[in-house]
DNA sequence: CGTTGGTTTGATTAATGTCAACGCACGTGG
DNA sequence: CCACGTGCGTTGACATTAATCAAACCAACG
C-alpha cells in the first residue's frame, strides 16, 4: 500500500513514477506520540518539517484567560509545518488528540522536493487548501449555530478522511472527546453534547465514543449548507477508484 | 514614493534594486471600482492576478440561509487570488467595501515573479501570513466575547496599516459600516453597535464614521489578549524608519 | 425640506455558557 | 472477583451573551 503522503499529493493530480518514488524514501522510521502531547509548541522553530502519518493531531490557539480554540485538526497526510522555511517561528501549538505516529522530514529533503515542479505544486496546493478550510471554519463558527456548525465539520471529515482511505459507506472513527470539540467548534462541551443530542433524535447521525455513523449524509449537507467546493478534491481520486 | 507592492513585500525583508524595478513595472493603470462591488465571484477562474492598491475590500463567505462571513479584509498591496495558479476556481467571493484601486497583474508575469528567489519567498511569506490571520481570526470569533472581539480587530487593522504607511498615532481610517463589521465579526450589527459604545464608556478608542481613535492601546491589547507575533511583521521594516 | 443610509436605543426572545450533579464504562489494585 | 477511582458523557437549573424587531435619530445630500 502507497503511504500516506505520496496519496495525499496525488490529490490534487497524478504524479510520475519517479516522484513517488521519491517521496516514498522520505517516510522513514515515524515517532510515537501518545494521545494530548504538544508536538510542537508557539514559539518554537523545528529544523524539521514533521508530518502524520497516523492518528489525529491539532493546531490550536490560546486566550488570555486559558480559553483554547482549535485552528485545524490533522489527519494522516498533513504537515504541521510547512512555514518553518519562511516564519521564524510558530505563531501557535500542535498537540495529538489521539496516539500519532509522526515523520520527520530534513529540511534540506523539502527544499529539494520543491525542486520537483509536480511536488512543488502539489505542495502549494496543499497550503491553499488548508487556507480554503480555515475560510470555511470561519464562515462556520461565525454564521452557523451549534447543529448545523457540526454537521458541518462532520461533512467536511468525513469527505476528508474517504480521500486518504480512513472512511468509507458513511462512517468512521474520529477520537476526540466532546470537550476537544466543543474546542474545535467555539462552543461549550455541554452545548456541543445537546446538539449531538439534536442532530441523533433527528435521524442525521450516531455518534458512540469514537464511532461516526452517518445516517443521513444529504440532509446533512443540506442542514449545513456543506458545498465540498473548498476542499478542492477535484483532482486525481475524488471517488473511490 | 514606492508602490504599496514593494512596500508589502519588504515588510517581509530587503529586496534588490533589480527586483524593485522589476516589481514596479508589473504596477499598471489600476482599474477602479466603485464601493461595495464584487471584484471576483465564487466559482469564477480569473485569467490574472489582482492586487488592492488603494482603498479596501474583503473576502467574504455566504451561508444558504443568506448570511454572510467576511473571511478577511483586504488592504492596499494584498493579492486577492494568487490561489488561480492551483486551484481551478475561486471557492468564495471577494467585494470592495470602499471605493478601490486595482491593478491586474498578467498570469505570466506572476511566473516571472516566482523566478526571483527573494520576490518568490516574499510571495510565500505572504501566504502563510494570510493563513495565520486567519487562524488568529478563528480564535476571535471561537473564544472571544464580542467587546474583546472588535478590540482584537481594532489592534491588528491598526498595526497592518501601520505597515503599509496607512496609520500612525493611534489613528486611522476604516471604511465599514457597523453592518460589515457585524459580518467581519459574526455578530449582528446591533451588537457590535452595544461593543462598541462599551469600548468608548471605557476609554479605550473612539469610532466616529470612518475614523478611529485608539485612546489606551496597551488597555485594548491587553483586554483582547492581543499577540502582534502572527502578523510576522519582524521583517525589514516594522517600526517607522 | 424630504429622502436616504447609517447609527443608536429599548424591549423581547433565542442561543449559548456555567455550575453542579449523576451515571456509565473501564481499568486498577486489593 | 469485587470495590473504587477516574474520565467522559448526560442532564437539569440558572446566568449570561447575543439576536431580533422596531422605532427614533442624525447627518449628508439632492
Amino acid at each position: 500500500m502507497e503511504n500516506v503522503l505520496t496519496r495525499k499529493l496525488e490529490c490534487f493530480g497524478q504524479l510520475s513514477g519517479s516522484d513517488r518514488a521519491h517521496l516514498n524514501s522520505l517516510i522513514q522510521e515515524p515517532r510515537h506520540f501518545a494521545a494530548r502531547q504538544d508536538i510542537i509548541r508557539e514559539g518554537e522553530a523545528p529544523a524539521n518539517v514533521r508530518l502524520i502519518t497516523e492518528g489525529l493531531a491539532c493546531r490550536y490557539g490560546v486566550t488570555a484567560d486559558g480559553g483554547r480554540q482549535i485552528t485545524a485538526l490533522l489527519l494522516p497526510g498533513d504537515f504541521c509545518d510547512l512555514h518553518v522555511f519562511i516564519l521564524k517561528a510558530m505563531d501557535h501549538s500542535i498537540s495529538t488528540l489521539s496516539t500519532c505516529k509522526v515523520v520527520d522530514i530534513p529540511r534540506k529533503d523539502v527544499i529539494e522536493l520543491t525542486e520537483r515542479p509536480a511536488i512543488a505544486r502539489a505542495l502549494w496546493w496543499a497550503t491553499l487548501v488548508d487556507e480554503a478550510v480555515l475560510r470555511a471554519w470561519l464562515v462556520n463558527l461565525g454564521r452557523r449555530e451549534a447543529e448545523e456548525r457540526i454537521s458541518h465539520l462532520v461533512c467536511e471529515l468525513y469527505l476528508r478522511l474517504q480521500a486518504v482511505g480512513l472512511a468509507a459507506d458513511n462512517h468512521f472513527n474520529l477520537s476526540v472527546t466532546q470537550d476537544e470539540l466543543a474546542d474545535v467548534m467555539g462552543l461549550s462541551s455541554v452545548h456541543c453534547n445537546r446538539a449531538i443530542r439534536g442532530l441523533r433524535h433527528a435521524h442525521l447521525l450516531e455518534w458512540k465514543g469514537k464511532h461516526i455513523e452517518i445516517l443521513d449524509l444529504e440532509r446533512l449537507k443540506m442542514m449545513s449548507g456543506f458545498n465540498a467546493n473548498y476542499l478542492h478534491l477535484t483532482g486525481g481520486k475524488t471517488s473511490n477508484s
